[in-house]
DNA sequence: CAAAAATCTGACAACACGTCAGAAACAAGC
DNA sequence: GCTTGTTTCTGACGTGTTGTCAGATTTTTG
């Protein structure tokens, strides 16, 4: 049974929210090259010059499935930083936020990668890149107002003149780059690496610590801590798979 | 058994040799579209066919580029952990090393990143695939053999059931991480990040504080430690832009 | 020097992108 | 209900690229 819209225009909207959805499945599940505009038009039961309509290119509905993921991390990022915690402890939530964003939005994480290829980039629109960017500050700048948070509580010190964006990216840096290596190096088990998530945990706490962020505790505190935090401050969220930071 | 026709093949090797840095050159200066056959076989001054003898399709001279690339990485990160210096100094050295690769030879780091695209990688043969992933084996053995040697002098103690490769992980992430950002987010300084060099610097010595890596010192002392490191450890590598930690 | 093997060549089929003139659906006015 | 103007849809087409392969050309062998 056809569906029955108010207007056109609620019609068509409803159509590019459907592509997007299609195409992030055959994105992920057959990679760029089956994401063809004939593939994508059979499956929406229309034209391919309609999809046209809604996109200039192909590269563009990648950027549009990437905004809807940094979109998504954003609201994990927003959830972690209202966490009613110790400034130090608000900043793990927001690993913990990246676990869940990694482990259970795998599709996005992996979009949010495609996007920054160069080819892609740069046959998008500069109003959707802007858009893009957008989000992408709104998510560093939560990430930035923890560390100055804990700064104006006097849980942390910046010493040297560092920003609390340049920490905040050398932490960003620790986190997605683990994650992205883990995603596109094929063998990370046979070097020696057993769980990327709790190399990142363990790498953040050595990394808060080596800032003296405190309150400092040991390992096995920050063990439950995590779990208590997946627990408290994401209980909507499904629960990662449980791991011990201690063997 | 075919005998060996040495001149014949001599022309064909320097020919191959020739096409990769021809190809380097186009997808450095015109990105990975302009790298087409036609345009190759051109420059080359030769058939289309030609080049389909010495790669099964363009991807893979993608990835014979990497080889090379990485094989420069592993250059510099042997040289940086064969520097007569107390561990956790040689582990500088390998951020130098990462500096030096990154600024003098971005050509080869932009193509370790196209490479790892599932759209290039998942066309490319598997024998030449394991070649890359040896070269990276390589590359970390030489970092963590850091780590243990740090371990082995008691400069070190990775508590918690940490692997010396585990921490290896965080610290490739948190420096390629930072790079990698940098060279695909447009807009870093707008955020507040004055330079990333600094801030991968910072980052660096903040994390190997966090895991107590011996001997800790002070920043002031650290920022003199990086530019003899590059006089002394990298003496014939172009002399890194100047830059100062403290402010 | 002739036969055999290796190598090179460029026309060709297959395929995808993005366009656009015309068809179809829709909205508005009477 | 009918006409008219507007919006939206359609798919054949022009363009460009990839990878192939039968035949031409060069090199090696005997």
């Amino acid at each position: 049974m056809p569906k029955v819209y108010a207007n056109k225009k609620q019609a068509i909207e409803s159509r590019e929210a459907q592509l997007l959805e299609i195409a992030a499945e055959i994105l992920l599940e057959e990679g760029f090259a089956a994401m063809s505009m004939e593939r994508l038009a059979e499956e929406l039961k229309t034209a391919k010059g309609t999809i046209y309509n809604h996109f200039p290119n192909r590269e563009e509905i990648i950027l549009a499935i990437a905004v809807q993921a940094i979109k998504k991390r954003h609201s994990l990022f927003d959830t972690a930083s209202l966490a009613q915690r110790p400034s130090r402890e608000r900043m793990m939530a927001v690993l913990v936020a990246c676990e869940i964003y990694v482990t259970h939005y795998q599709r996005f994480f992996r979009v949010e990668n495609l996007v920054r290829h160069a080819a892609i980039w740069e046959r998008c629109s500069e109003s959707r890149r802007a858009l893009l960017q957008k989000q992408e500050e709104r998510c560093m700048s939560l990430v930035s107002s923890i560390v100055r948070g804990g700064i104006a509580n006097g849980d942390l010190q910046l010493r040297d003149g560092v920003s609390p964006e340049e920490m905040t990216l050398s932490l960003w840096a620790l986190i997605y780059g683990s994650y992205l290596i883990d995603d596109t190096s094929p063998s990370l088990e046979e070097l020696g690496v057993r769980s990327v998530h709790r190399s990142v945990r363990i790498g953040v706490i050595r990394f808060l610590d080596g800032y003296q962020w405190k309150p400092i505790r040991a390992d096995a505190h920050c063990e439950n801590l995590y779990e208590e935090i997946c627990r408290e401050v994401f209980p909507e969220e499904p629960a990662i798979v449980a791991f011990h930071l201690l063997p």
